[in-house]
DNA sequence: ATCCGATTATGATTACAATCATACTTAACG
DNA sequence: CGTTAAGTATGATTGTAATCATAATCGGAT
């Protein structure tokens, strides 16, 4: 999100994270502005029977836990690594006085938490009608509108129905049964277990 | 939100919109920055089947509609006036100088949007584990946080029943009763008919 | 004070996703 | 290449919120 030659110029340090280890925890108090290099991670909450609710997994060149950036609240969910990571971080106020003496990157934050109020908004709007089909039809639009999780050539959807039950809520038996009525009815194709749409 | 003072020196003008009527459009393309003066107002999707997924309830003071100022996207819900209100507009152009011009004020915007992404955040996790209870508890745990829907003095919410299902995607008799079973738990109180926590 | 619509309340029934059980298929890894 | 775990698939059963029905209560308007 932010070139990495102007963070580093800011005294941006890289750090390696090992495959399954949690780079910060939800509640706690944030002090970096973290952005992928490289590796996977995934944003989620836990809840108290232990059930992950995921938020969103993170991809080189994301940023992730920028909320209490500019909320000076708690982090809301915690980001755990999927692979081994590589995360360039930057203290918080140097975070701050980046976006202070570069408006652009200020606008171009606005620009992100604006999207991710909307695509919560419309995950919110479609998990509240109870119909699994809708939820996950809204699901995918909100990741294929943003090129996230789908292959930009061939267009296969690049999550298992794990993950699309751990952002929606809901089973795995009823999104693959659910994915599987959409393939039905031609909302999506399912060949060979991939899913394309 | 903005300084009332401020938005007319940039031409801001007011408007009056009378009871029931809509004050902006679900996927329409927003041009104005919306504040309210007076009056309440209600921001939300409908969804197919008619039913209505209450967002926000909008109260004097507040802004409403700003996610397509940042995000350069349609309206992602409506808002309708729940009485006669007074609203006042800037022209979008105008609203984004004014961020240009006035750092601070950007700033707050930010904070606006992150808490807004929280808010959101902690909902959907929490109507994702199914629980009624659970979902009421995180509503009312948002809003209180906020100092919204409620009394600062006697802790009154002023919310009814609907209103919290509309929120959640529950159904009336189920926040009825939940609430009730809430109560007998001792998480919140019950007194002829009004809910304090 | 009286009326009327909105709100709160409660019981009975139903629909459907969760849950449990089991098996097949695919991908990763030594 | 074979082993194993992860992922996909499908059927049977269960639990719970939605739905339907009905009534009491509250609040605002006249």
């Amino acid at each position: 999100m932010i070139d990495i030659d102007l963070l580093l110029a800011w005294g941006a340090t890289f750090k390696k994270v090992s495959k399954g280890d949690t780079i910060f925890t939800e509640g706690t108090t944030c002090r970096f502005y973290h952005q992928l290099i490289s590796g996977r991670a995934r944003w989620l909450n836990i809840n108290d029977q232990g059930k992950e609710f995921l938020q969103r997994i993170i991809d080189p060149g994301e940023c992730f836990g920028e909320l209490p950036l500019f909320d000076d609240e708690p982090y809301a969910a915690s980001a755990i690594a999927d692979e081994d990571c590589v995360v360039i971080r930057l203290h918080k106020p140097v975070f701050n006085q980046i976006m202070r003496e570069n408006q652009d990157i200020h606008f171009d934050f606005s620009r992100l938490l604006a999207q991710r109020v909307r695509y919560k908004i419309i995950l919110l709007k479609s998990l509240a009608c109870h119909h699994p089909e809708i939820m996950i039809t809204a699901l995918l639009n909100n990741l294929k509108k943003e090129n996230k999780n789908f292959c930009t050539d061939c267009n296969q959807l690049n999550l298992t129905r794990q993950q699309i039950a751990d952002m929606t809520g809901l089973r795995v038996e009823t999104v693959i049964r659910s994915m599987r009525n959409m393939h039905e009815k031609g909302e999506l194709v399912i060949s060979k277990g991939k899913v394309y749409c």
